[in-house]
DNA sequence: TTATAAAATTAAGTAAGCTTAAAATATGAC
DNA sequence: GTCATATTTTAAGCTTACTTAATTTTATAA
């Protein structure tokens, strides 16, 4: 019924239609590393099926079958890399990448099963929600991007996008890992480099990957931290 | 490289191989549920890959380079299996379905990392051996069907054939799992039916399921036996 | 508002992996 | 050795999912 090539589409339109509120075919393209013209026509067969609601040189948008076949597949991979990395231990900026091969062949059964055995989980590990069996997201506080946030504002590390493993290795040897707390300092205007504290160290930190960081519990007060507004 | 359908022909020609010494076209056709024609035409594609030798109207062989990727494959099913099987604790009757999808979107990075989670088992679930990664075979005590096994012999269940669930389901039921021993009563002549005994029950055992069971460690003398030769 | 750039589509073609129908070759019983 | 049957191959055709080149549509900015 749905192929690998559309659990990949329909993956990759949740995960744009979430960061850039709509679908444009060449974002599409890009996130699956094809051409312009494969797109159009896959996007029409989609149409078809009634997952996708497609007309010619428009942003794309899911049918709500279609949605609810996208949060399966996005809850099949949150699943797998919570999986592989809480039970196999396999390394924190593998698991992406694993479970994106994975989604696509285990059964429902084998999902629910290894559901239940990470006792239902909320988060995977890069800090993104996992759908229930009926689709539903878990409640979340709310997040902004470190790259958006205030300057001596400091918040909790809750996200990062999923990302190259290179980003992500970044990040762990940086120290920059989910929970922490973290300061913004100062922000250099001519390129937004960020200064932080994080682990009472000051770091640098490039827009790019401010921009893929997401804060939560933020505040205007910090441990040693004085009020701006 | 290798598809999932090209690794799917190397895996069902290595069991082909094994039960039946050779690999005829239509035996691999009914194994993977395709046409003749559609092997036909794979065999010569893996002919040019160098993976088998092909010409027409001969039993199929593996290269060397064919026999070692087929291992490979193999490799990464009973691993899977026995990991399902051990960690996830997924039903056994299930865990060779699983597999089957899973065997073909893992990275070599992963089946060596659930190697050594198990401890670099010998044996699937199911008593087939799994090969090391270097593709080397344990060795392994001699076996010999249970349908061929001699009157009033008794020997330890040692290997089952992947089968259906159904299969699979019955032998639990009636208590025949690995590691058991076994004896041969009767064997009816005209269907080949056996009478065995199994946890000191009689059960008639028909000989297609006879066919599948797979006993080492043979004697003639049990526990309650006479010596008949 | 019109030129230009960006985005999307159409057109033509490819490879993998199937199918069924018909023809060719092997096998095995007598 | 020959004939019937089983096995395999050829032939023709299909679907999915891609490609590049050329064209069309939309968006942008002077």
């Amino acid at each position: 019924m749905t192929s690998e090539s559309i659990e990949n589409y329909l993956g990759a339109m949740y995960r744009l239609q979430n960061e850039a509120g709509e679908v444009k075919l060449n974002q599409l393209a890009d996130a699956l590393n094809i051409s312009g013209p494969a797109v159009t026509d896959m996007l029409k067969r989609l149409g078809q099926k009634d997952l996708v609601v497609y007309s010619p040189y428009k942003p794309v948008k899911f049918t709500s079958l279609g949605e609810q076949k996208a949060m399966q597949v996005i809850r099949r991979h949150r699943i797998w890399e919570k999986f592989l990395f809480e039970v196999v231990k396999f390394p924190w900026e593998k698991v992406h990448e694993e479970a994106e091969r994975l989604e696509h062949s285990s059964s429902d059964e084998l999902i629910n099963y290894m559901e239940a055995m990470l006792d239902f989980p909320e988060l995977d590990p890069h800090g993104n929600p996992i759908p229930s069996i009926n689709g539903v997201l878990p409640r979340q506080n709310a997040m902004i991007k470190l790259a958006d946030m205030n300057l001596l504002h400091s918040g909790i590390i809750s996200r990062v996008n999923e990302h190259s493993q290179e980003f992500l290795m970044y990040l762990m040897a940086e120290g920059i890992t989910l929970g922490k707390e973290l300061r913004l300092i100062e922000r250099r205007n001519f390129d937004n480099t960020l200064t932080i504290t994080i682990d009472n160290q000051e770091k640098q930190i490039s827009s790019m990957t401010a921009e893929n960081i997401f804060m939560s519990n933020i505040s205007n007060g910090g441990r040693d931290g004085k009020i701006t507004e």
